[in-house]
DNA sequence: TTGAAATATCGCGAGTTGACGATATGTTAA
DNA sequence: TTAACATATCGTCAACTCGCGATATTTCAA
């Protein structure tokens, strides 16, 4: 049946699962901390400092992305270390770079 | 100043826009006919048909994507078909498909 | 134990999104 | 014209998202 469709996944459910997860990365905050943490761990304090937003919404910020796989995390201390988790984000936020944040273009 | 930083946009109205585009994407039906138009150009009814939606809420979801760029429609007669206007949708899409489309995997 | 630092969670309210039926617009054929 | 087809837009409502202040939890040091 459906004769072409080279590939095409018409599976609900993982596009939903698909639709959910780039749900979770499109936040200006949240592009943002994965770009800084592809360059390495960070503290929930620093990056709430370097994206100048109050820590409890870092943290929220975080919780949703490590919900959906993209981060994982680990306690040293007081302090909470987040870092990639998902290898497949760099490429993906390599394209969002690509084409939105590459030029200054309007 | 900000030593490292490789490339690194902090461009807040840039993160912002490639927020609101992903946002735009992140919609399981959206990035179906997303896949399909990278195969040709189809007609509204063609593209409800395939997602099993009606012809209203694909015109919608057609709407939203061709506002923000993705997508572009000529009217043949009574038709509008639509296509991918963005080229580098093929790549994000690309990705994602490798990412959540792929294998089969819980 | 007590207090402070670092992080996480909760509850609220404003704003946004999505589905859906109803209606409107544009196009062709009779 | 009128009717029917194809598409677009509108209005409504329930659900969700975001930011934010308040509170809770965990850890360490004194």
């Amino acid at each position: 049946m459906d004769g072409a469709a080279k590939f095409q996944s018409f599976n609900v459910e993982a596009l939903t699962h698909a639709a959910d997860c780039l749900r979770t990365l499109a936040h200006p905050v949240r592009i943002r901390i994965v770009q800084l943490l592809l360059q390495g761990r960070y503290t929930v304090g620093e990056i709430a400092e370097d994206c100048r937003i109050a820590e409890n919404q870092a943290s929220e910020h975080l919780r949703l992305m490590q919900r959906c796989g993209f981060l994982s995390s680990q306690r040293e201390g007081r302090c909470v270390f987040y870092e990639v988790a998902e290898p497949h984000l760099e490429q993906i936020v390599s394209c969002i770079e690509e084409r939105f944040l590459a030029q200054p273009k309007s």
